[in-house]
DNA sequence: CTAATGACTCGAT
DNA sequence: AATCGAGCCATTA
């Protein structure tokens, strides 16, 4: 994985994904509904496997629509973005965070 | 070049 | 209401 140019959309997710304020979470296919493509949701979490050298990346913010922590096990331990996230002031259940509307970060109506 | 996979989402049955 | 399938873009083999 030597210098791999890596196209606009991947930069593009790190950027919305970078923007994600503290205590708050999105879903992969609200980012890719942000970048301009509704049906790329999983080129979103495909980027986020690359991202994975990222640290600034805050992967653990980024779950699916309904809020469940669908990569958590992709994580360096499956408890780490459980704990993550709960740090932040969310409240998971069972791998699903609980009020996800109360933390769901929008990108087009909060970033605008 | 073709085929298969991937941390998803929506629509149809 | 629940389950199944197809679509989407990019990377890897």
């Amino acid at each position: 994985m030597e210098k791999k140019l890596k196209p606009n959309f991947f930069e593009n997710v790190y950027e919305v994904v970078k923007l994600i304020p503290s205590g708050k979470v999105t879903s992969y296919g609200t980012i890719a509904a942000y970048l301009g493509s509704k049906g790329s949701a999983r080129m979103v979490g495909w980027a986020m496997n690359n991202a994975h050298g990222n640290p600034e990346i805050p992967a653990h913010r980024v779950v699916n629509q309904k809020g469940l922590l669908t990569g958590k096990f992709h994580f360096e331990e499956s408890n780490t973005m459980q704990t993550l996230l709960e740090s932040e002031g969310l409240m998971i259940e069972n791998n699903q965070i609980l009020n996800l509307e109360n933390h769901f970060w929008n990108p087009q109506t909060e970033l605008i």
